[in-house]
DNA sequence: AGCATATGCGTGTAATTACACCTATATGCG
DNA sequence: CGCATATAGGTGTAATTACACGCATATGCT
């Protein structure tokens, strides 16, 4: 095998990652905010339109936290835009959109391409593909778990 | 010019960008985690120890909010690892590090090098370069503010 | 000198994120 | 059946993030 490096050659990658994080939010978060709703919402509303789901299931999509995303869907349970309903098995919450989810969705949905064309034509087709490649590649390596937490 | 797109090619950036930042922080936060200090945390504290610096220009710097970098110190501050005093001007503060930060700074660094270590081992030299190419090519891209703001 | 304005920073509010831990329910084994 | 354990979810606490706004101080203009 090559030589694994044992000194880093880069700055710091969450660093930088964050900051870029950061900015391309608020620049989707200007665009969406004429409807009042977040990218992280949005984000959260379109991937539930999906389909339903438990918190868990829905959280391991994510790779966010179950108590992070209850949390998140708190704020979008109180707009009306989600349901939370209790299934089969008690103990289950079964997460799905309503038709003012739907309905908040479809409004906000050119407001999102707006955001993202606009990134594009910034990075160029091809700068955003070449990002996008590298985030996946970075997603498919990474481990998704650093600690126990099973 | 070449055209300009008028409808996404990709996914949502930002979605696929958090979720990233989200694992990242994840590996970066364990192993620091013997330090008791997050990567954010640190990021911050090795940011302030390149010199004294007002709050305005530090959260410039970082792209960060004034109000979201404040209250980010507050707990730098409650550790003792920074120091907030007031300026010439008595509007500002000036944001140094103190001896138990650097203390905390030397603590840490070899954490944080494992964790940006094993990032660049896992993506590869290669594929950590193309990441951080294109990372910087957002950020020398992209709009720092959205909104007005001054 | 005096007042309008600009500047610097914090607070209020709210959402995002995660870890540790608690509660409730289900399941498996004697 | 009854209890140990596993599973699903939420709470407590705390940090990260940002917008709107307010307070204090400085600066500029008359």
């Amino acid at each position: 095998m090559s030589p694994t490096a044992t000194v880093p050659s880069y700055g710091c990658t969450c660093a930088r990652l964050r900051k870029l994080a950061r900015r391309v939010t608020r620049i989707y978060d200007a665009h969406l905010a004429p409807q009042a709703i977040k990218v992280t919402q949005y984000s959260l509303l379109a991937n539930a339109a999906r389909g339903e789901r438990t918190v868990s299931e829905f959280a391991a999509e994510l790779e966010m936290d179950r108590s992070t995303l209850s949390r998140n869907l708190a704020p979008l349970a109180a707009h009306g835009w989600v349901s939370i309903s209790v299934g089969a098995d008690p103990r289950n919450r079964s997460i799905g959109v309503t038709t003012a989810g739907r309905r908040k969705l479809k409004a906000a949905l050119p407001l999102w391409r707006k955001a993202q064309c606009e990134v594009e034509s910034i990075l160029g087709t091809a700068g955003v593909g070449e990002l996008h490649r590298r985030i996946e590649a970075a997603l498919a390596a990474l481990p998704t778990t650093s600690g126990k937490r099973t």
